[in-house]
DNA sequence: GTTGAATTTTAGGGATGGCTAAGGGTATAT
DNA sequence: ATATACCCTTAGCCATCCCTAAAATTCAAC
């Protein structure tokens, strides 16, 4: 298991008038950043910034150390990829982050648009024992409530073949799997069009056009999401498990 | 609500080889430290830094700030006190502690011994927010399961009627009602010893050359602590709520 | 009183991690 | 090929919080 320093500075309070930037990052953040971005290619300093709502200069530092602590390849004004230990240590951040999510939707109550913020905060300070007691508290779940699958304390991830429902045709029936954003309006949306995880619908048409799509729930309302948004809702043949 | 920055470094493992001092402390260690350690007087730098374990001069630093922010009252070579404000966030953190720790013990099946520095990690990180969906998660307890009260939201403290086992006398039947330290070795002791909160027991003897007592189980057996340990035990009349 | 031990404070430095400002590099368009 | 716009890095600084070493203060015992 790879050590890492890491360090985060907070508002005693954490509820209060935060006017300060948000100063809640670390090397995890990092980590787990250049991992979601890094699918296709190399992460660029830019990409981290603007993910992390830091700056530019901040990130191109980060980078250097993490050079130096083995966890990532960079070579300047190349962008940056992680290495084995990197990728490693991102989704054992990425299990924490999904189980506790799945703890606070749960269990506590959170509301979606709440749960990334607080889950973002509270793995910071969440040991291995905490993660794998947690586990087994929530029985072990394999899919966080947004559908994303929890990586294996191994650092296992299943593959996912799930596709955009902006990618589905008429007529096939399809269980929601996953939805990608994790923002609060986008979330308040979708709930409102019931496509959260686990719902079956049945798409009625995909307009080539501007990307429309147009689907039925189970209880028989229709909804018709815009192009971008079907994007981010991922499908999976309703046959499979949710 | 006083908003009071802190800080933390941590090392992301967590687990891994902490070969580093343990810099988990922070604006609130303080404050929870001094509010502990001040029951009767001004705390000492000294007391202060053999609490959290850290050096005299640090603490000594920290005391200049938490003045500046107006957390503490503080003259150089006196001592320190902790202001109303000071108070109010102290039991604000001992709040959070108390409710993570019940979760911890309760759901989470952590042993006493564990229980504590995981709590003193999580309660940096944790909302207010969260820690009343905890509480509520809970049952909305008044004690966790050392036996300690649990501050109210608004920074109420129950009084505490209990008293040290040590200043028993034969024959009182008691229910212990909290067990005073939170080390590994004492409670590991003490849960041989069936002297957990909540259980009921008669005296059988108090020396008073030596301070041994010896007390009974309900289940019959006998038991005999040394006065230091019969001083960290403390009891109620039998008659009252664990 | 003076001396000496213990405690406290100050001085100076390290690590993390964030920021701005300014300069260096790249890439695209003219 | 050069201009320009954008991206990236460096340099220098701030803040938190820790440490060691040395100086200051207190207190208690002669």
């Amino acid at each position: 298991m790879i050590s890492v320093g890491g360090s985060v500075s907070i508002g005693a309070t954490m509820d209060g008038p935060q006017t300060v930037k948000s100063p809640s990052s670390s090397v995890g953040d990092y980590l787990k950043a250049i991992w979601e971005l890094s699918e296709e290619g190399a992460a660029s300093t830019k990409d981290v910034a603007d993910r992390l709502s830091i700056s530019s200069s901040s990130v191109s530092n980060m980078f250097v150390r993490l050079r130096e602590m083995g966890l990532a390849e960079y070579e300047r004004y190349r962008g940056i990829t992680l290495t084995e230990a990197g990728r490693l240590e991102a989704l054992r951040l990425l299990r924490r982050h999904r189980l506790i999510e799945t703890f606070l939707l749960e269990c506590l109550g959170y509301s979606w648009d709440e749960v990334h913020e607080e889950a973002e905060r509270l793995e910071h300070s969440v040991s291995d024992v905490y993660t794998e007691r947690l586990a087994e508290f929530l029985g072990h779940p394999e899919h966080d409530p947004h559908g994303d699958p929890i990586p294996g304390k191994d650092g296992t991830l299943k593959p996912d073949d799930s596709f955009p429902l902006a990618e589905a045709t008429a007529g096939q029936r399809l269980r929601v799997f996953r939805v990608g954003p994790e923002d609060a309006p986008t979330l308040a949306v979708l709930e409102g069009s019931g496509l959260l995880p686990g719902k079956v619908l049945t798409v009625r048409e995909v307009r080539a056009l501007d990307g429309l799509v147009t689907v039925e729930g189970e209880d028989g309302k229709t909804h018709t999401l815009g192009g971008p948004l079907a994007d981010t809702v991922f499908v999976r043949s309703a046959s499979g498990g949710g």
